[in-house]
RNA sequence: UCCUCAAUAGCUCAGCAGGUAGAGCAUGCGGCUGUUAACCGCAGGGUCGUAGGUUCGAGUCCUACUUGAGGAGCCA
């Protein structure tokens, strides 16, 4: 950059005025945040055109840059700018940069705007664009996942995303967890129920076989069968028994045929994992992380809150603050079942112990009798994983799910079985080949103690949070059944 | 995968008992000295998801398929 001897003088104060024009734009959550900072002073600010109204002589432009929720309000006039006729016709969509004085509008909807004494126009935009300023559906919405971002809601939705991904790393950092990146392509086969995606560079019209006329995997790129993980649970528990705790926070595969508004095939799962815990100590943690969050993103993103509020779900903040004000509920499976079968004329599907809880149960307990978080305890071991600690009745595993109201189960976890016998026991009943386990199993061996954990599915809580009702409206580009479109 | 519902202009929808399509918004042009989902006037824009069938005639009735939504199962 400084080898050019023969640029002289003018050319670097082009290079500096260049510089200028680029760098001092002021984000509009600077100026809604701390207005009276650039009141009456020229601020230059860069965005996209909201929307635009104009008259003969003066017109009214709503800018917003990303860095904010609300927009920000230009008023220009025919004699004030060099490019009135241009700039009076420009559409939703359309990137600008305004330059001119910050002043107050008292008595009008908004607060204040910038009189502009020059709008430079960046990038017009085609008169074909599809988004209006009026309401879309978001089933509409989801056919151009590339230009949603742009809407208010999906403004709202992602920032408050971004937020609720901070807020757990804080949480967790802040209580002394370590991060761990647990592996995407697993090479357990038999890591969980559920369908899995393979992995493999074999050629798909040309598969190798062996003797047995079966895939060969020996000559795929691992040397045998791999898929998306599932979970990182496993993995991170071998780290637990290193750091004592530990977390995982990174997207997971389910290649399940599921089509509802709670089930992404490729979604964000959090999975922390504690050392000389037990099954209370667990739920404690997935109190306090939940709470966290919430009150988190409520005391960072109160614009994009008060919008859900208003025309997402108008129970959204009641409901909030009531589960920050409030202990969660807590109930065994087996109390569950007893004042499910007293409401039994309720449900389509019969209540019975050793039975799995339906959608319509859980629905109930955290939505009709409960009216907040609960926890839902020590379930039947047939209706659980292998790894999830036997209670001394025998029949009931220490695990725990948390179920909210309008969402369903949100978080999943356990103590796991720390007995090396007792594990290996149920997984001789289960009929799961130890040998695949060997390193999991070893963790039992050497020096093994009590531990706990629990999966957190992000987008759920960003479903919880933000009042939205469908996960395909929470993913920047959602995956599903059908569907891996942009 | 199962059940239910839907598919009409760029978007949101209407289209009543089968008689070959309408509105609002968006866009274009014109008007308007403070708008705020601005307003007023004019204009362009549709092989009614696809393929069959019934009928003199189908957006409308029937069948299949496709896509989407809601619910269920599975789960986070």
């Amino acid at each position: 950059m400084f080898c050019g001897t023969t640029a002289g003088k003018g050319f670097w104060k082009l290079l500096v005025k260049e510089l200028m024009e680029r760098m001092d734009n002021v984000a509009l959550k600077q100026i809604f945040r701390e207005p009276g900072k650039y009141l009456n002073q020229t601020v230059k600010v860069a965005g996209w055109v909201r929307t635009a109204r104009e008259s003969k002589t003066f017109g009214f432009i709503e800018i917003n840059d990303g860095s904010f929720f609300k927009n920000l309000q230009v008023v220009y006039e025919e004699g004030k700018i060099d490019n009135f006729k241009e700039v009076s016709r420009l559409t939703a969509g359309s990137s600008i940069l305004v330059e001119g004085q910050l002043v107050e509008t008292p008595g009008a909807k908004q607060p204040f705007e910038v009189k502009a004494a020059r709008i430079v126009i960046e990038g017009l935009c085609a008169l074909d664009y599809p988004l209006q300023k009026k309401r879309h559906s978001f089933e509409f919405l989801r056919t151009i996942a590339h230009l949603r971002p742009r809407t208010n809601t999906f403004s709202a939705v992602f920032r408050v995303r971004s937020l609720a991904a901070h807020a757990i790393h804080t949480f967790f950092q802040e209580r002394g967890f370590v991060y761990v990146h647990t592996p995407i392509i697993t090479g357990s086969d038999c890591e969980g129920a559920g369908e899995m995606f393979k992995v493999t560079t074999l050629d798909l019209h040309e598969l190798p076989r062996n003797e047995q006329g079966a895939v060969d995997f020996s000559r795929d790129f691992f040397g045998k069968e791999t898929n998306l993980t599932v979970s990182g649970q496993l993995n991170v528990e071998t780290y637990c028994m290193a750091f004592g705790k530990v977390y995982t926070f990174g997207p997971t595969f389910r290649a399940e045929n599921s089509n509802t508004a709670r089930h992404a095939a490729e979604f964000w799962m959090i999975e922390p994992e504690i050392a000389f815990a037990d099954l209370k100590d667990n739920m404690e943690l997935a109190e306090d992380m939940l709470k966290y969050i919430i009150n988190y993103v409520m005391e960072k993103a109160p614009e994009e809150m008060e919008f859900f509020n208003s025309f997402v779900d108008n129970t959204l903040l009641d409901r909030l603050n009531n589960v920050l004000n409030s202990d969660f509920g807590h109930i065994t499976y087996t109390e569950a079942i007893e004042l499910l079968k007293k409401e039994k004329d309720q449900f389509q599907y019969p209540v019975e112990w050793g039975c799995d809880l339906q959608t319509e149960h859980e629905r109930y307990l955290t939505e009709k009798i409960f009216k907040k978080p609960v926890f839902v305890t020590d379930y039947p071991k047939g209706i659980k994983a292998f790894y999830m600690r036997l209670n001394d009745d025998g029949r009931t595993v220490a695990a725990m799910d948390l179920l909210v109201p309008g969402v369903g189960e949100i978080i999943g976890g356990s103590q796991r079985e720390e007995r090396l016998n007792v594990l290996e026991k149920r997984m001789d009943e289960l009929g799961l080949c130890k040998e695949d386990y060997w390193w999991y199993l070893d963790l039992r061996k050497y020096g093994g103690t009590r531990h706990a954990g629990f999966g957190l599915g992000f987008e759920r809580v960003i479903m919880y949070i933000t009042g939205m009702s469908n996960i395909r409206d929470v993913i920047s580009f959602p995956r599903t059944v059908k569907s891996a479109d942009f």
